[in-house]
RNA sequence: AUCGUACCAAAAGU
């Protein structure tokens, strides 16, 4: 089972579904019987590729056949109907979780968060954050990526910063994903300054700059008006071992 | 016996 579930994922990432559906098809006359990572891996490839129907045929399937879905199960379809900005049915799917005795986890949470940023609804994701809490899930960095990412894409950089902070003050680091998330922010509202000092900020924190950083604070540089310091850093950035593609 | 497989976030350009 192991050996053909990582061939699955292989095959799934390659973006070779239908190849994967043969695979799984072909085990029962191997002896082999899928389980739930069978079933997770398969439902989550096709809901990359946006067959979310056939992925929720396989979840009828699978219960059929005695396997029951896991939290990993549901994270994948909610996934695929979240991308999709099918939050209603996202939803649905989340209460039937309960009714099959999963609980969402902190990537259920994530998922739904992120939906919502994608559709431009800021206030119900910050409800659910707190919804979130309530619940004992501890919000992670990605989570705190999720909602600062949304909110700089509202143009709601303030508060973007806001939540930085806050999330300093529970004790949590913000990593290099947060950080050039924010500085780009703040260099598209036209606010270089603190643009630069955030940037200062995060080499003080010895974080490793990489290409999407550089290529962010240069963009933000000549958008400002201040080409030869984009060329400077441009040039630095080749020290530090970050390519310019 | 132990170990081993699955789900979420960032820039620009086209």
């Amino acid at each position: 089972v192991l050996t053909f579930n990582l061939i699955i994922k292989a095959l799934c990432k390659m973006g070779l579904v239908d190849r994967a559906i043969e695979m799984f098809r072909d085990m029962p006359y191997k002896n082999c019987t899928p389980d739930v990572y069978t079933y997770s891996t398969l439902m989550d490839g096709l809901c990359k590729e946006d067959r979310i129907d056939e992925a929720i045929s396989l979840l009828d399937e699978m219960q059929i056949e005695g396997c029951f879905p896991n939290p990993v199960t549901f994270n994948g379809l909610i996934n695929g109907l979240c991308r999709r900005g099918d939050m209603a049915r996202a939803s649905k799917l989340v209460d039937n979780m309960f009714l099959k005795g999963c609980i969402p986890n902190e990537v259920t949470y994530n998922t739904l968060i992120h939906g919502l940023c994608l559709k431009g609804n800021l206030e119900k994701a910050l409800r659910l954050l707190d919804r979130m809490v309530s619940n004992k899930c501890v919000p992670n960095h990605v989570t705190y990526g999720i909602i600062v990412n949304g909110l700089v894409r509202q143009g709601r950089v303030a508060d973007a910063a806001l939540v930085l902070e806050s999330m300093e003050e529970r004790g949590r680091h913000p990593n290099e994903y947060i950080y050039s998330s924010l500085v780009n922010g703040l260099f598209k509202e036209g606010n270089s300054k603190d643009a630069m000092r955030l940037w200062q900020e995060m080499i003080e924190k010895r974080f490793k700059p990489n290409t999407v950083i550089y290529t962010a604070l240069i963009d933000g540089l000549c958008r400002v008006g201040k080409p030869d310091e984009a060329k400077k850093l441009m040039i630095e950035m080749t020290t530090k071992g970050c390519i310019p593609n």
